[in-house]
DNA sequence: TTGAAAGCGTTACCAG
DNA sequence: CTGGTAACGCTTTCAA
């Protein structure tokens, strides 16, 4: 392996200056500066990120800290977050993180506490405080995708927002017996998405008159109703022939908390006999890939967006001006926007 | 933050021996040992990776080079290799390899050429021999699952016994008009994954006396079809709308090269009306976990074993032993097994 | 503009 | 079993 000191002797100049030619920092005279570059190709030379980052302190490697990464929404910010990093140069680590339990804390305390990676991104992660504290600690940049805990830079839409907008396109349409399929942890967790989406929708549906119902009431009232379910396709299935089951309980329209887990429920809806939208209004939230497929009504994120975004803010950070705000639009949540499709139409006659 | 010589301080010992007694090489006295581990972790001392690798050489860190994670049976497989990496304490570093273009040789000639990395395991890609060449100059261990190339370890099924298997079990049903849903290459690059299932379904179609014909051919004949699309969903979805849109055409079973272009097909042909399996019977690739909501008869195999097992390959290969086979059962073939679910039957009477 | 030399934080060799 | 010391490969003062 040919190191820094085989390339100045070849170009016939000290270290130093092979350092400075090819790293672009410091002046150097530009026919010095060609024969290094010229003496590092020929024999191959690249230069020893472990040595550089040894004294300057710099990795070039950020850290994500991802609970899925086969979850279309986790997925797409992953890629998008890859490809931006890969452009800057820089390298990613990834950790994909246990929900909860030993490994947990192990991603935490040993692989982050090391000084490997010049930022950390975290993607849908419901933080404590004790995880934020030991990562300011360390005085890395931390910049969250969704998720929650009072960290200082976090990317991520209004999520009580899009439970608002749900709901009213769904009321809109005149619908009275609507469910929301949460997911899990949406009423023990009212900071979390699951929470936020969950209350969102309460607000709306409460606003509009309609009575908050549970499972067991009785059947064929107006009303909102909200069943937690994995936030994935079989999840929305599970819970979707569940909520579908008793013709008698069944609302017109369900608000989905995610895309996926509305395709899982109007599966379930087709192997009920239903006809979706004529007996059921679905809308879900992601604007997942796939949702033209399933003719899906959604609201639309663009999660590669908030990847390249994530780097880009963690990157200035990076990049020292600790007064700025590394935050675009001064941290003014993502857009968001309903895209209209075949699955939510006005309730049947009657 | 504290180094290896403040812990050495505070327990009285040389910064030598409070290396040996915390990375547990070469022999200290227990009670010695005792004293430098509670100093350290008094402290707070967490051993700096980049000096470490600096001398040794190796830098317990991974590459992993995908070209999705967005696909099931991707983001499985890294799955189960991230969780193996976990527990032996490697970092994990992502290269998203783009299809082609400058950004996948700057991923070979750059990244993976640095020192940064002591294996690299390559997954479901077709590599050139360059990129081989490459990789095996930096003596680096490289493990591949799937994909193609002239590489020492591979991990992956037997993808042409796949084909033949899947169509076998169409045939011995009784169809006669059989399409195969292939992956895009399928028929420019042979020895590549879709490649081999392609063969492999020629092959037994061919031996059961089927004619190979074009989407020309007249109608209704007996004989085998091969369709090339993206391996997803939407691929799926588009391919099978094209297929199945003319009824006189329509092949009364389909082999899809994947369970996620097997849904979109399902969906595909549902939209058109008809039924599985009356109508149509379908046959997917992988044991994705969706398979079961969509009633998919499939050949399944397990991606995160995969993934489990190229991480114990490659840290055998680095464990020196260059001589003994890194690879389980001398390089046989990972499992796989036919499911039967309910989107197979025997061709409709006539 | 260039060079010499001093580190960065470890591990490994060689004495003791 | 332990301590001193020389690397590892690079960047960065400080002088020239």
């Amino acid at each position: 392996m040919p190191a820094i000191s085989d390339v100045a002797r070849l170009a016939g100049v000290s270290k130093a200056t092979a350092s400075r030619a090819l790293s672009g920092r410091g002046h150097v005279a530009e026919q010095t500066r060609k024969r290094v570059v010229q003496a590092a190709s020929e024999i191959g030379y690249i230069a020893s990120p472990d040595a550089a980052s040894l004294v300057t302190g710099r990795t070039k490697n950020i850290g994500v800290v991802i609970p899925f990464v086969n979850r279309w929404f986790f997925g797409t910010v992953l890629d998008g977050i890859e490809r931006t990093l890969l452009s800057a140069g820089y390298d990613l680590t990834l950790y994909n993180l246990p929900i909860a339990g030993p490994d947990r804390s192990r991603v935490f305390d040993f692989f982050l506490a090391r000084k490997r990676v010049d930022a950390v991104i975290v993607i849908g992660v419901d933080l404590s405080a004790g995880e934020i504290g030991g990562l300011e600690r360390r005085e890395k940049p931390v910049v969250c995708i969704g998720g929650s805990g009072e960290v200082t830079a976090r990317l991520s839409i209004d999520d009580h927002d899009v439970g608002v907008l749900a709901a009213s396109h769904l009321l809109h349409l005149g619908h009275t017996r609507i469910a929301h399929l949460a997911g899990i942890g949406a009423m023990s967790a009212p900071r979390s998405v699951p929470g936020l989406r969950a209350a969102g929708f309460l607000e709306a549906t409460d606003a509009a008159g309609l009575p908050l119902r549970s499972e067991d009431d009785p059947a064929g009232a107006p009303g909102a109703i909200v069943v937690e379910a994995a936030m994935s396709m079989p999840g929305g299935f599970e819970a979707g022939l569940q909520l579908l089951g008793h013709p008698a309980h069944r609302p017109t329209a369900v608000f989905a908390a995610s895309d996926e887990m509305a395709f899982g429920l109007i599966r379930a809806a087709e192997r009920l006999g239903l006809s979706v939208p004529r007996d059921l209004s679905v809308i879900g939230v992601d604007g997942h890939e796939h949702a033209g497929l399933f003719d899906l009504t959604t609201i639309a994120q663009s999660p590669s967006d908030q990847g390249r975004l994530a780097v880009e803010v963690a990157l200035r950070m990076l990049g020292g001006d600790a007064q700025a705000d590394p935050l675009p639009d001064s941290g003014a949540p993502m857009p968001t926007r309903l895209v209209v499709r075949g699955s939510t139409s006005r309730p049947a006659a009657g």
